[in-house]
DNA sequence: ATGTATGCAAAACATTTGCACCTGG
DNA sequence: CCAGGTGCAAATGTTTTGCATACAT
């Protein structure tokens, strides 16, 4: 019995075909990060005559039974990671759109605090911090 | 000759009704944040016929001539402000979508750093931290 | 068996665009 | 006058949903 359907089990969800296959995906791809589109490709690609509606349905629970988080890039496109229980924030590339990722004790404590100075009960944040990553600075695209 | 007008041209914008009345409502309305379906109604409301297209448009121009600032709010929704050249990040009540600024000199210095460590060059970041509201609280809602 | 999950196509949503007409300078 | 701006409707891109069918337990 493979990990991955625990994992299912574990969230309240019935084992099924879809699910096992873009748990699978998220584990397998090269990329940390994909949308549903990318998740729907990769699908396509090893054979699977999986909807796209039904992979963002299954991101969609994915993400309520904390097995994967969603980003929100640039307002309108929705990526995919899966969950490994440590928070971090996101650092983007904007000519290659590679996705970084970091976590910063001294930011964390200044949003709680500023949260805190503001009378804000803090449920969650967002921060991602844009720039052009050493690579693209060095092939100058 | 007012303000606007010499906004406008400023950047380098003809001076049409449209533009006018939506830089007014920016001006006048109680809400600092407004989405562009917002401003379309307040703009309905004061009896001007103006499109959803032209306002979607004007407030695209708005944004490139750095008259106002465009905000992402939760990946699929934009709301934009006026420009006063302070730079600033948000704090969004998830109840009752009420929007405060704040500027934290500590959290933007470690957002350089974080970058130059990850061999990005900067250009641009988004914050956002949720929460509920005093006055929510309060009213429990 | 039976309640869920899925696939497909259509709907929803925010935003953008093509094009003929109108307007500001 | 004429480049640029506007209104309308249609197109866009992403995500969601209705419904009949298929599947897991």
């Amino acid at each position: 019995m493979s990990m991955e359907r625990q994992d299912l089990r574990k969230a309240g969800l019935k084992v099924t075909l879809p699910r096992l296959k873009v748990l699978e995906i998220l584990e397998v791809s090269d990329h940390r990060h994909m949308s549903a589109e990318d998740v729907y490709k990769a699908l396509l690609d090893t054979g699977e005559e999986i909807g796209l509606a039904t992979v963002y349905r299954v991101l969609t629970q994915f993400e309520g039974a904390g097995l994967v988080s969603r980003l929100s890039i640039d307002g309108g496109h929705a990526v995919f990671e899966l969950e490994d229980g440590a928070h971090h924030d996101h650092l983007l590339c904007v000519k290659c759109n590679r996705i970084e990722e970091f976590m910063d004790e001294v930011i964390e404590e200044r949003q709680h605090a500023i949260a805190k100075e503001k009378g804000f009960q803090m449920t969650e944040h967002s921060l991602y911090i844009y720039g052009i990553c050493k690579q693209c600075q060095k092939d100058n695209n």
